[in-house]
DNA sequence: TATCTTGTTAATCG
DNA sequence: ACGATTAACAAGAT
């Protein structure tokens, strides 16, 4: 699941490793990820030289010579850097380079590969409407923004537009480490109870951006993420005693999805 | 076979 | 009007 720790690692490889070559053709195998139809989208990215990379929330933003090509990796993906004799079996797109190498675009459901014009990026309305990268916020940033919110804890913490970066994976930890109940409602937080969400993201999301990600997920050059399965707190542990009380984890569902948290330190009493 | 899953949008309901 | 809920997109595991 590329959520911040995993986005935000694919950049600084795409970053170490992309910067400076120039794309010469691209393989479109599942066209309905793109926002062009596949022969713009080739004609537009081809000779394109890759000159930065940066990420906002989910999205990772490629500038290119020719303009922007942006990625969202959906529920799950890879970003393969290779040559062609050595294409990971399942693979979607891929970029070819100048210097024989080639970045091979994978993923598990879907994604969506985007090319906006120079000088357009305000234009591509499914990442202008982002919310700021939640790691990069302040304290005080973060309590302006969710202060006079309405609605339940986890949805607004999960739209996008909100802030950007934190997925149903991590959620889950961010949330007991915070010792708040996914459900509840935003006006009913305490300054402190604010204050501990802040902290608990911090601290959610930097203990896997720090080891590379999570452990289901590649890195450019085909490697595992650090963060364990055991790394998670709470998350994935049903009926697994809390670490803080004993109590045995739950699985509940919230809304369209699940949540795992402690009933006795995540009390949704207000 | 039926159900679940990490994301996002759009449609619909209250 | 706004938030909550669902379906849809489509693929893999269990």
């Amino acid at each position: 699941m590329p959520e911040l720790p995993e986005i935000a690692n694919r950049t600084q490889e795409i970053k170490t490793s992309l910067i400076g070559k120039r794309i010469v053709s691209i393989n479109i195998l599942q066209p309905k990820c793109l926002n062009l139809d596949t022969e713009s989208f080739q004609k537009k990215l081809s000779g394109a030289a890759i000159q930065e990379a940066s990420y906002k929330g989910k999205w990772i933003f490629i500038e290119t010579s020719q303009g922007w090509l942006l990625l969202n990796m959906g529920m799950g993906g890879e970003l393969i850097l290779t040559d062609p004799d050595h294409l990971p079996e399942k693979h979607r797109l891929v970029f070819y380079f100048s210097d024989q190498t080639c970045l091979a675009v994978n993923f598990w459901w879907f994604g969506y590969a985007h090319f906006v014009e120079i000088g357009q990026l305000e234009m591509h309305e499914m990442s202008a409407r982002l919310g700021p990268n939640v790691l990069d916020l302040s304290h005080e940033e973060f309590y302006r923004l969710i202060s006079n919110r309405k609605g339940t804890l986890k949805s607004y913490l999960l739209n996008q537009g909100n802030v950007a970066g934190i997925g149903n994976a991590y959620i889950h930890d961010i949330l007991f480490f915070a010792k708040l109940h996914p459900m509840r409602s935003i006006p009913s937080l305490s300054i402190e109870e604010i204050s501990n969400l802040y902290v608990g993201i911090q601290k959610g999301l930097r203990m896997s951006l720090e080891k590379g990600g999570a452990f289901y997920e590649l890195n450019l050059y085909g490697k595992k993420g650090g963060f364990l399965m055991e790394d998670h707190i709470i998350a994935y542990r049903e009926e697994q005693p809390c670490p803080n009380c004993g109590t045995p984890i739950q699985k509940i569902k919230t809304g369209s999805n699940s949540s795992f948290i402690c009933p006795n330190c995540q009390p949704l009493s207000e």
